[in-house]
DNA sequence: TGTACATCAGTGAACGCGCGTTCACTGATGTAC
DNA sequence: TGTACATCAGTGAACGCGCGTTCACTGATGTAC
């Protein structure tokens, strides 16, 4: 029944990616370690083998989700940053969940080390944002940064949380309108 | 034991008010309803003469505290109502909150009623913040109001999540800025 | 107004159930010679 | 390179525990006459 060591590591990663699906789709209170580990292929009694506990795993999986999010926005402009996170696909989108719309409200109550890892993600998305406001001074674009990610997470979460399609659709539409003014 | 059916109603409307605050500091799957009932000063086996269950309290108090902290706005000005609540006051509050910003990524998972409740309150936000905006035409005062709700809730869940007190002001900082902007 | 009976708000024990975690076990992998 | 032994990734059953919900019971309140 053992595995290589290299078949093992995999084997981590997996759970890592399992976990930042499930919990970004359920919760992560909803979500069972059991849960976890059949949507990474496995039986739940392993689970202690790689983790010490689900807490551990919080973390990783915020960290490692929040980490390949940014990779993905490569050197894309405001622009598109803005319109790919504000946009009816990233709300519908189930297989890639941005941990801090998905999960927002529990992130706080976590642990420290989840917070700690969505801190880290929160300041990084800050930078990428800044990085993308050339005309404004540093500090300038610094506080245009934070304000703008704000908008972008409160429009992904109430854009999820209403039942009127229309009004869900306007509350994207308007937010990118808002943060994208000339 | 029998109470009367003024007490009870006194009791219901205790119950809700428990839930409000409780839901709102530790979460819904958190919170039980052992907690919410020792609260309102019960036990929780006469929790199931007022409501059906959890998922309907959930709902109840989630219309009542969004409706409360609408009224508690009275005819208070834009200015006012943003720096009321993207205040690191309304962040570290934890006796009235509101339920976008605790809950906002429970909620959208929720049941319909709850989130019917939510988006009704999210709809009455918006016409707030609207009616506030007398220089736009009526249109780009819906829009606009729209963008700044989602910035509002937005930067309420990150300066909470934000483990460095600095970013966290900042954040909330910014985003009044942000959205006061001339 | 008084009386007899029905109602029902609230109590506290009990129910399944799913959770995070532990554990004995298996057998392929890693290591020492 | 081959062999003997130790290691440990993964399995599946089991553990307490807390949860939402149910239920028999109590006794004050409400109702009918």
């Amino acid at each position: 029944m053992r595995k290589s060591r290299d078949e093992a590591a995999e084997t981590r990663e997996r759970i890592i990616d399992s976990a930042a699906h499930e919990f970004g789709q359920h919760g992560i209170a909803e979500t069972g370690l059991a849960d976890v580990m059949a949507a990474a292929g496995l039986t739940h009694g392993g689970f202690y083998k790689h983790f010490n506990s689900k807490g551990q795993l919080v973390a990783e999986a915020i960290e490692k989700s929040m980490d390949s999010q940014r990779r993905a926005q490569g050197d894309a402009a405001l622009q598109t940053i803005v319109k790919r996170y504000v946009s009816s696909t990233h709300r519908d989108n189930t297989e890639e969940v941005c941990p801090l719309a998905a999960l927002g409200s529990e992130l706080y109550r976590a642990d420290e080390g989840t917070r700690d890892a969505a801190s880290r993600g929160i300041v990084r998305l800050i930078s990428l944002i800044e990085s993308r406001l050339p005309r404004l001074s540093p500090k300038e674009a610094k506080s245009r940064a934070r304000a703008i990610v704000a908008a972008m997470v409160g429009s992904v979460v109430l854009s999820r949380v209403v039942t009127d399609p229309k009004l869900s659709d306007s509350l994207l539409r308007d937010t990118r309108e808002f943060i994208l003014q000339t």
